[in-house]
DNA sequence: AGTATATTTGCATTATGGTGCAAGTACGCA
DNA sequence: TGCGTACTTGCACCATAATGCAAATATACT
């Protein structure tokens, strides 16, 4: 494999798996309002989403805008409130990406024996 | 919207934003190790993924183990040498299926004025 | 049996992050 | 201008988790 090819198959992986990404969703806290987010499907105030958990509603705002800096939801802001949506496009296309880019890496490539020489070359 | 159209739709997400899965996903180094051995394409030793990273022998082996227990990879013992490998298909199987789930959970109910009552009717 | 290799576990340290309370900011309304 | 509402920020506290070192375990080899 040259490493045109191995560039052009297995690159975007590590593009693909950002921590900071899949630190947003790995809070259960998060992953509840989320959830709450989704299921609404429509555009939610804080203290809307703020009715799914029993926690203060500072941190329900700390959690909404870490999931945005996260890329996983969006906010407006309309007068005083916020209204937050899930941006259902793109985490759903970086949930496929993943699952894409990993099948694609190079799956004709696997060797038992581990010929690409596996890690330690890189 | 009946409760049983409800949770046909949208009960599966609750299952599949398994704060568990994304923990195991959001270091930096699992995050690292993960990637080295998707780009390895067949079972690496602890030692060898360990190559991928700057820390300690003992830090690699058990961030194989969570990611173990997280199910994103497999392990398999023979001798003293442990291989891992990564569970291609439940991985990619699950990212999609996240996909899905969000897409299905109930889109053309979306509303702007959140007739559903939102969070707060749950 | 004794030694070397591969991996895991115990332990202490340090860093990170979630939480609630109180105070602050921004905006709408009378 | 003053007050109420929606949200955010500062701060302290606590829990969790990442890390490295050293010791322990397990297995192969001679």
């Amino acid at each position: 494999m040259t490493p045109v090819q191995a560039s052009a198959c297995c690159r975007p992986i590590d593009d693909l798996l950002d921590p900071e990404l899949f630190k947003a969703l790995s809070d259960p806290t998060r992953s509840r309002l989320l959830g709450c987010l989704v299921k609404c499907g429509c555009a939610c105030t804080v203290s809307d989403v703020g009715e799914c958990c029993a926690v203060d509603l500072s941190v329900v705002s700390r959690h909404l805008s870490l999931l945005e800096r996260a890329g996983v939801v969006q906010s407006s802001k309309t007068g005083r409130t916020v209204h937050y949506v899930v941006d259902y496009v793109r985490l759903c296309r970086t949930m496929r990406a993943i699952a894409d880019a990993i099948e694609q890496c190079c799956p004709a490539e696997q060797l038992p024996g581990c010929a690409r020489g596996c890690c330690g070359a890189r």
